[in-house]
DNA sequence: TCTAAAATCACCCTAAAGTATGAAGACAAT
DNA sequence: ATTGTCTTCATACTTTAGGGTGATTTTAGA
């Protein structure tokens, strides 16, 4: 039991030894302040010094680390079709047909005017979709929705 | 020169008139010391407490964060052709280095600033690089250099 | 060593993209 | 009839992208 609680705990065992540690650095300091008066300004330093590092071991070794997802596609061989739109995925996303549209005519190179132009609407009306779509598909520009649509095999 | 040096070092300025701000309140607490006398603990308390802090936000403000990464696999059905780069067609635009680097990043949706910011250099450069690049590959848009990229079988 | 290409950066300016908000008509479902 | 979504459009504003120019520094080759 005892020994299953020391190696259980031997890490925060040792950060305790290593704060008592630092307490009698500090002890220390503070005696020998005693006896240089004029330290003042070293120790408070040393003391600044000692803390800031703690602080920098403490958060690199409590912070949690930052957990991305990251999508790799495994491909599988499969036969002769080049292209097969992925409706699951575009159903999820909830995608209107205007929507859609325009992602399609973002991810061949045309410019908002351009794909206005192309659907007889208006530029805003253009902006208004991407806008939409943009927060449908959780992205921040249309490089980045064009490159999801790709992975998620919504355009070809 | 002067204004853009503002903008791009305002983090650093700012931490500056922090650390700045810090050592003025030390100051004011070593003037409150010689009022009170008997304060040393709490003032070395709090000089460690503020440095602690000091150490914990710097190290979460200027470590690259620890990034766990999960992957999630997902199948996808494929032609069989595991994307080969097409040398040639990359020879015959002439593009170098940096600029096919920055047009990969484009095509993963990266803006010009998260382009710079990943290849350490300036947002200027990436203008540069990206303005050349459209001249060489005969585009007006990233857009459109992307989607080339991608039908010339440059990228994948 | 000299040179040409590559890479870097800055400044100014315009164009395009994107955000926020509001609104109105069409249309299907309840 | 009311509700909700889709589509359309506008206005105002901010941010990003892109064009043009000029410059310095690296780097690789002749």
């Amino acid at each position: 039991m005892k020994l299953h609680f020391l190696t259980k705990h031997k890490q925060t065992i040792l950060y305790g030894i290593s704060l008592a540690v630092l307490l009698l650095l500090l002890k220390w300091l503070e005696w020998q302040l005693l006896i240089f008066h004029h330290a003042l300004e070293i120790y408070i330093g040393a003391i600044a010094l000692i803390f800031t590092c703690l602080g920098i071991w403490l958060a690199l070794k409590l912070a949690r680390p930052k957990v991305t997802t990251v999508v790799i596609e495994k491909k599988v061989p499969d036969s002769g079709d080049p292209f097969t739109i992925n409706h699951r995925e575009l159903e999820k996303l909830g995608l209107s047909n205007r929507e859609l549209e325009v992602l399609q005519l973002m991810a061949a190179g045309l410019s908002n005017q351009e794909i206005a132009a192309r659907l007889f609407v208006s530029l805003n009306t253009i902006k208004t979709h991407s806008s939409n779509l943009f927060i449908k598909m959780d992205v921040k520009r249309r490089t980045q929705a064009v490159d999801m649509a790709r992975k998620l095999r919504i355009i070809p």
